[in-house]
DNA sequence: ATACAAAGTTAGTCTATCCTAAATTATTTT
DNA sequence: AAAATAATTTAGGATAGACTAACTTTGTAT
């Protein structure tokens, strides 16, 4: 089937609907018009669009669904997102609370040529800095990790980190000053209502829950 | 005074009659319109907005000019076109020809940031691949040296090819598999009514008019 | 000087994407 | 189960940037 071209804002609202049903069983209305900073009459309207291109399922006030060419095509905007993260984060400094935006207005507009370029000079990645798996070239989401939030680890554990999720400057600065970042292996010394105390590279720190629940971790033993 | 938020559309523009003002004394609609590729209404319209915004100036029925604030911005844009050529073809192994549509596409969306550190990587470089001039971080158009197009050189000269004036992929294609591009040292054998006859690196070739005019060349010698 | 051609402009449409306000449907509470 | 609330959709409108058709201005050639 031939590929159709798509507006930057179709591509993305593709996007967002993949994203969302990671996490959800059901996408609303709603939940994108938020992702896409955008009312719900535009997502109603656009999702009507997408549906006559047999690119989303939709059943007027229940959820909408990718269709497989949908899907194949969220993959590939999120392949060329994760890519650009990684290289921009590996060969152009960038650090990592800079890397989202950059990547959110590249990633529409890079060509096969390119991605494919970047994919062999960072020798075909299967994660990001954040930790987000990256399809591969034919589409496939490549195996992750088992991993579970901080704040849900008991006392006295070895872990490493494997995701972080969240998208917030802020917090992904903090993150990365405190070295919390995906790669890292870290002590959780305590869990307990004031949040969660680690040592990472001989620092303590004592995360508070809302900030633990964002970092997801490999256990490495009990 | 504060850089306005312009559109892609927009920015394209203000290049092109950037571009077209260096070789006219004047930009007229229908050079415009045909580099832009729409009809003339359009240019019109836009060049309005433009007008609006102070950044062309504009006398019905006779040319259009930047003002200091639209070069500027003509400049960024092209100091970005031009930084992104270099680097695809440095960096990214992208061949001759397939750098310009690559870079028309992401010379409006890549930051400050992306346009510094590729900068940086590439060392601060006052052209790119086809010889055109690379405008300094603080938009000043650097130095070229003195070129005269290869038809127009008398026989038995060494030159250096300076610049190539041309965008058409399959020209730019055939230049660079006969290694006839800005950088290279070339000596001239013959010119006469059936072409220019060259040598480079060791590989003759008779290059017809039509192509000589498009490469530029700085004498080494007489 | 007039007439014609070329270039430029005006007027009116079209499409994409967003918006607000109002109506409809679904869900939750009592 | 009715009422209240939340989610979704419909209707109608705005804006940006393109288009065509028709008109105006400019420059040129006789």
């Amino acid at each position: 089937m031939k590929k159709p071209v798509l507006s930057e804002s179709q591509e993305d609202y593709l996007k967002e609907i993949f994203k969302l049903r990671e996490m959800n069983e059901t996408v609303s209305m709603q939940d994108l018009a938020r992702k896409l900073d955008v009312r719900p009459p535009s997502v109603t309207g656009m999702i009507k669009k997408l549906c006559a291109m047999n690119l989303v399922e939709h059943e007027p006030y229940k959820g909408v669904q990718l269709t497989e060419t949908g899907e194949k095509i969220a993959l590939e905007v999120l392949r060329h997102h994760r890519l650009l993260e990684l290289y921009l984060a590996r060969h152009l400094n960038y650090s990592w609370d800079e890397i989202h935006e950059e990547a959110e207005r590249l990633e529409h507009v890079i060509s096969e040529k390119f991605e494919a370029a970047i994919a062999d000079l960072l020798d075909h990645p299967t994660h990001d800095p954040h930790g987000d798996p990256i399809p591969t070239a034919d589409l496939e989401i490549p195996e992750s990790p088992d991993l579970l939030p901080l704040n849900s680890l008991k006392n006295c554990v070895n872990a490493g980190i494997g995701r972080i999720m969240t998208q917030d400057k802020d917090i992904l600065n903090l993150l990365s000053r405190l070295e919390l970042m995906p790669g890292q292996e870290i002590e959780l010394i305590k869990n307990d209502a004031t949040g969660i105390r680690v040592k990472v590279n001989g620092n303590q720190y004592l995360v508070p829950h809302t900030i633990a629940m964002l970092i997801w971790c490999g256990k490495t033993d009990i």
